[in-house]
DNA sequence: GATTCGCGGCAAAGGACATCTAGCCGACGC
DNA sequence: GCGTCGGCTAGATGTCCTTTGCCGCGAATC
């Protein structure tokens, strides 16, 4: 799957430098000219990674604590010609993950943009793993001490997004909004019912207990 | 828990530098001069962080295969006066998460560490301490002197709301509305109870007094 | 195009366990 | 010394999770 990276940058010629680029290089780009629909398309679209001026990065942040149950999305910042240490601690604190000060090399940006998201974007990664599972992305299987394990589409998706974090705790509204698409809850017991199914073909294939209830929010996968 | 960052870094007056400056800002630092060194020590004590040479970093990429199943260790580059372009592309493309040329400043130096230690150290990220307990909220489990402790969901949210502002006063009403959502309180001694046992289980696990009453006010969680 | 099979969604029963309440007793304030 | 408040325990209550089974739909097969 491509990165989508969205791209806040107001200068015309080097936004359009950039996205040519950028798509060549195997990313969907956005492009974004004004601050107020970068912020709605990185709401909306939930890009792998945003390309920002530093101001742009504040209400970025800003703007997560609403839903701050999910991932931050990184930022690279593009400084300004003049930004000195000051500038780019400053953009640090702000929570960006990288500062790379104009002018830049186009090379040096595209191999910062490729380190960033190494470590940002699991659903990049091809292979999964937590304890005794492992989950291949690339042919959507999962395996059990290696002992392949056959799963249907939704619990398999299940198994997946648990695994790109082990140990973290994902409430159900995330799991039914990110695995299933649905956007409002009425109570459904459809999540339940495929984590129990998982389980329980998980226990058969012989790993220990890993998918774990947390009373009252959600689920977590076992690390070890 | 502190992160612990190894410090490859042959000239002797800027590894102590470094290291003076790291372990004020609250790092466990561990000096290694020779390269032989540093790959053993990054093998044996799975630093969170290593402060490396260009061609260390190499080689660190180098050993991962044989634990590919761990997460890679981060490694930032201290990159040499006269590195150009082609240099820091290369060492990315190694595997670095960062780059940064000499001569540096101290506090963006400071910075990236932190901005790379947010992306691949879950553990030490949305942490909340007091004293020898430390609250994990992304995977809500609570350690003392990192030592877990299961916590059922309403004594974790007590602590956790406790310990978001360690010291403070919280009064009853206070906790009752914000961790049970209560509007009206009647008067219910459910706050107690749970007041209770969460502290049993904190000196079970070790702990010293730490949820402390205060009479006809709320309660507190103590910092040391 | 009809049939079969498997998957996804849903509902109900059952059980586990966190939560709440009640009560006793000790501690603190006055 | 009295009244109030808090610590603690045990039992009742209720909620939530798990399990199981069924139904409808879609895909694959014939």
């Amino acid at each position: 799957m491509k990165a989508a990276v969205l791209l806040a940058e107001p200068e015309p010629s080097t936004r359009e430098f950039l996205q040519r680029h950028l798509a060549d290089d195997g990313f969907d780009v956005l492009g974004a000219e004004a601050e107020r629909e970068a912020l709605e398309l990185a709401e909306r679209l939930k890009p792998s990674l945003v390309l920002s001026s530093p101001d742009l990065c504040r209400r970025l942040r800003e703007g997560e604590p609403g839903r701050s149950w999910d991932r931050e999305v990184p930022v690279i910042v593009l400084g300004g010609t003049e930004a000195d240490t000051v500038d780019r601690v400053r953009a640090f604190d702000r929570g960006c993950d990288d500062y790379v000060p104009r002018p830049f090399h186009y090379d040096e940006l595209l191999a910062r943009i490729r380190a960033v998201l190494r470590r940002t974007s699991p659903s990049l990664r091809d292979r999964l793993e937590a304890g005794s599972i492992a989950v291949d992305l690339v042919t959507r299987r999962a395996t059990v001490r290696g002992r392949a394990l056959t799963l249907p589409a939704k619990e398999y998706d299940l198994l997946a997004k648990l695994a790109t974090e082990p140990e973290r705790v994902f409430t159900k509204e995330q799991l039914l909004r990110e695995v299933w698409g649905y956007l409002s809850l009425g109570r459904t017991r459809t999540l339940d019912s495929h984590a129990s199914r998982l389980r329980r073909k998980l226990r058969q294939a012989g790993a220990g207990p890993c998918v774990v209830n947390i009373w009252g929010v959600g689920y977590r996968l076992l690390g070890e």
